[in-house]
DNA sequence: AAATATAAAACAAACGTTTGCGTTGAGAAT
DNA sequence: ATTCTCAACGCAAACGTTTGTTTTATATTT
């Protein structure tokens, strides 16, 4: 039904190996049948068919990502990243989403295996890794999680100095009592912002009281809960770091609806910067990570993976390493001085 | 590198065609190799090649999905809908961006042909969805713009239905003076909300100032630009309709700024219902759209189509229409009366 | 004019599958 | 003993490309 250069071919009296070299721009064809073959390919809308290519030359210019959600603003960032760096290099990209479950995960690489991606970028449901790559010798770069050391590269933001911008900036302000709202207990990241963010006390020689130390899931409502166990078990707390901004906006809508102002009664850091943080009516204080770039960090290093791995250069694990930056806005105010509630 | 059939043919002495009868759970072999072939398989690490299985039986398991943007809430849901959906039946996802770029979609569908895949959605950056898909025999289904009729199916919610919604709530409330701030000019979603904005102050016999119509883009910026001119203009304006979430969260943003308070100063609604519009600090009405219900039918649709023609069934281009729904919260206010401010 | 070089085109194998068809052989029916 | 049936398996073509090798035709050299 589709036309094929053999279609081509036929219609020009000549042999397909011929149109295909054309088509290609190789050399052994001259001028004039060059031409005329890429009129009748137009003129017949010919299509290349990339399955067949794909077989022959291995290579399918297809990249495989597998996320935990989409729905989440971190990661819808990231992504957009990741696209968009596709695109512009003419990749094009599965994209799959595990809702954090190992299994699923599992799945989506074995089908990216069979549909021969050239590469895959992973943030894994867990902290370690699938290790179904080593085998193989298909690129693959994460982010996150670069300390279960694998032989792939990791784009990360620092996480220990984002705990511990947030907790320097909170200390600064004047807050002392600060809960600290994690992610998945024993994840990295949450490991490594919990350090970060202890380091702040110890410089300061400030005492940090561990029984203010929380984990929650990766929503709104998790962070309204844990907000909630916050406060009623402790209520001399003055301030909440939460791992990430969705989480922290959980605890605002806590703070909202028990008539606590944000900055003046609480302090908020949130960690991430997700879109809509600085609206006026949300106007976090957060640890920015830059979501964009790494997306685009993860697909452009891939890539390069990719193009030696076709040049036959050998490749070494890298890991990158992003600065995360803290932004000041309304949940937080400078010369906080506490007044008995 | 990789293992293939033969090299499971060869490890056993039999013929390669038996393995692909073998592993395909087809007839013509006998339980006893048919077990020998699926261990030896398994012991081997083989991974079907999917281009090649793709090549002869031209079914790729792959659907191609154009969206104007992935950073919008809007979008956002409605891919989550589509993925999980997909990979729920197997199917993997290219997902591409267009950014309402008409030409970036013409290259992503393109590519799409070349991969072959078994199906495309589109939600198509302009209201003239691309015909190059009336010559392929491929199936397609588009979100909005259906009124563009084109030989595929569409799925769309009842915009002019939503729209009417959206002013009856507010003249109900007591606002009168309404803005109405709509997306791209001309495209159906807006005319079609506008229409059916217009038709709830007939139907009450309230002339409609037309000077209160303006159009925006689908960011916040937009919003809160388009509101302030709306302001500037208008003194006397009592409440806007936004035509989606985002725009309306401009206008939030403007109000704030300006201490105008939303539902009491101003009623606002917008339309989509994009998460995080109910935090209390939100707390947007709106016209919501079963966002996950669309991305999740417009796949299903597909797949069914796909799976019709692969059964050489004919299939006929359907509109399949949902209902908005109105969602009160605080941004309206019920027995508004006018104050001068 | 014969030998040689070179560019263009044809030939053919390969990529890893699926699948229609032909072959084989063992047991059942005659 | 001969024929028939049928399951099990092998053979080979096909899917649409790329690419190394061989043939052909033309131009160049001696």
């Amino acid at each position: 039904m589709n036309v094929t250069i053999k279609d081509i071919a036929r219609e020009l009296g000549i042999c397909y190996s011929s149109v295909s070299r054309a088509l290609n721009g190789k050399p052994g064809v001259s001028d004039e049948t060059r031409k005329k073959i890429t009129e009748t390919a137009e003129r017949m809308g010919y299509r290349p068919n990339e399955l067949a290519r794909g077989l022959v030359s291995r290579v399918s210019r297809t990249i495989g990502v597998v996320i935990p959600e989409i729905l989440n603003p971190l990661f819808n960032e990231i992504t957009t990243g990741i696209l968009e760096t596709a695109n512009l290099n003419r990749y094009d990209v599965f994209l799959c989403v595990s809702n954090w479950d190992r299994k699923k995960e599992a799945e989506y690489l074995k089908a990216f295996i069979e549909k021969r991606v050239d590469g895959v970028i992973i943030k894994s449901a867990d902290d370690s890794p699938p290790d179904s790559f080593d085998s193989l010798r298909l690129p693959v770069i994460g982010f996150e999680n670069s300390s279960a050391r694998r032989n792939y590269s990791f784009v990360e933001v620092d996480n220990v100095r984002g705990g511990y911008l947030a907790a320097k900036h909170l200390l600064d302000c004047g807050y002392r009592k600060i809960a600290f709202i994690g992610g998945k207990k024993n994840s990295f990241s949450h490991n490594d912002r919990y350090k970060g963010f202890l380091k702040a006390f110890e410089e300061k020689h400030i005492a940090y009281n561990r029984t203010l130390t929380f984990t929650g899931e990766f929503n709104i409502d998790s962070g309204y809960n844990v907000a909630r166990q916050v406060f009623e078990l402790h209520r001399d707390v003055d301030a909440v770091f939460a791992c990430n901004d969705v989480t922290a906006l959980g605890v605002l809508k806590y703070l909202d609806q028990n008539n606590l102002k944000p900055g003046d009664d609480v302090g908020v850091v949130g960690f991430d910067d997700i879109r809509y943080s600085d609206l006026p009516m949300i106007n976090l204080t957060t640890i920015r990570q830059p979501k964009y770039l790494i997306g685009k960090i993860l697909m452009e290093t891939l890539l390069e993976d990719i193009r030696k791995k076709e040049e036959g250069i050998e490749t070494v694990s890298r890991k990158i390493v992003l600065e995360p930056e803290l932004v000041e806005r309304g949940t937080t105010k400078h010369n906080f001085i506490k007044t008995d509630l």
